[in-house]
DNA sequence: CCAAAAGTGTTCCTTTTACACCCATGG
DNA sequence: CCATGGGTGTAAAAGGAACACTTTTGG
């Protein structure tokens, strides 16, 4: 960015911006296999009483990360979580706020996508404000153009689990492998991969340590815990590897 | 993005912004077989004489990628080309203007990466700014955080080349597949894949037709002409496919 | 005829895919 | 003892890497 021909400012004067952040916040609840996002009811216009994604506007002296971690940190407690910039969706008219009266400010959204871990992530509710998780597929229209920010962040979330190791930011310090499989077929979908293929490739690559504790759900045999080891990973890191 | 409780604005003012395009303007020489970037030098402080990505601030009713066209228009003539979104910068501090006296306005920088084709770019010099294709291991230091940008673009552009077919928006409509073999060496590197492989698996995949018109370039065998046929192409659209 | 570039084919090896099958536990 | 999920193995097919070889041009 940065200073360009101020000769030319008198006759295309420059936009001035608000800049908002906006989050898609995804959680895998894996005990109803179901990928969720978190919505927040709006409270004010425009689009009152209308479900949307969980934003804030740029405060003085903050930069953009920050202000995607108040939000989080406003709406749920959590203790692990990855967090990415996404997009940023700038055009005029986008947000009604626009309109004449307001006179040439314009508002411009710099999203984020985060993937928080369900078990443990506690909603926060202020008693005023509607917050809550929405299976993806049941999301309804949402405020302003955030139907098409969170398809393209689910389009992310699936890139991202394809290639790299987000899915363990999400799990449990100890997880089985079919905790990490289910999680993939919640996101990806039936069909990406059966379990001992799955199993197979994971194991080879050798990131995964076997705790040798066990673990034991209900029917069936007990399953062994494993942990995601950073430092077996980081040869890894920028390679084309792929988890399915 | 977009609209917040508004009564917590009294204890923390928003911040207001300036929204700048820079963009990352890439092109391929393959008769010296060597990946340029467009650098412009600046005119004005701050970083006045130092070299940058060029860019522009947006304008009232521009949206960002009207922006960053009309800086490409400003500096090249071409034809065809590439153009997405990259990444924004964002954070305070980034620009010297931000600087005491000019009171809370902060300068946010939204990045495009765009490709070329290097034959047909004809560059705009208007006689006062300077500007050239800079070799990519030759960059100097670049005004703001520009090398952390352009970094950040290559990556990219090595990844869009993977698996995507970027590289046909920058051929000419008819190439062999000794020039497409090129540019995917200068960007990517020698050994990323041997010709005759790579032939193989391009031509395989079958959006590539044969024309039957020979093209010969002194020596050696005269080569087909080529054709990229969006048409075939499509159903690879969003898969996860694999150029090299 | 030779060098240079285009184009074809072959071999070896690794990975992927689709299964079948064994193991350990709770009820 | 059997249903349930965990875990292992294997055979066939596909894909990748390396390299040898043929073809067609200009000089």
């Amino acid at each position: 960015m940065a200073g360009r021909s101020q000769k030319k400012t008198t006759s295309h004067p420059l936009e001035d911006f608000k800049v908002g952040v906006d989050n898609i916040i995804f959680s895998v609840d894996t005990t109803q296999n179901r990928l969720l996002v978190l919505l927040v009811m709006r409270q004010e216009e425009p689009f009152r009483d209308r479900w949307s994604l969980p934003g804030t506007l740029v405060r003085q002296g903050e930069s953009l990360e920050e202000a995607a971690y108040r939000i989080l940190s406003e709406k749920i407690r959590v203790n692990n979580l990855y967090l990415e910039q996404l997009y940023t969706f700038g055009g005029p008219h986008r947000d009604p706020r626009e309109s004449p009266e307001s006179y040439h400010v314009r508002y411009l959204s710099v999203s984020y996508f985060a993937l928080v871990r369900f078990e443990e992530a506690e909603l926060i509710a202020d008693g005023v404000t509607g917050i809550a998780w929405y299976p993806l597929e049941q999301v309804p229209q949402l405020a302003f153009d955030h139907n098409q920010i969170l398809k393209y962040g689910y389009q992310r979330l699936r890139n991202k689990l394809e290639y790299s190791p987000v899915a363990f930011e999400v799990l449990p310090e100890l997880f089985t492998l079919g905790d990490l499989y289910q999680l993939y077929t919640t996101v990806l979908g039936e069909g990406f991969s059966d379990y001992s293929n799955f199993r197979a490739r994971l194991l080879k690559l050798g990131f995964l340590c076997d705790t040798g504790k066990k673990t034991s759900r209900g029917a069936g045999r007990p399953a062994s815990l494993y942990r995601f080891d950073a430092e077996a990973f980081a040869p890894f890191k920028d390679k084309p590897l792929v988890f399915v």
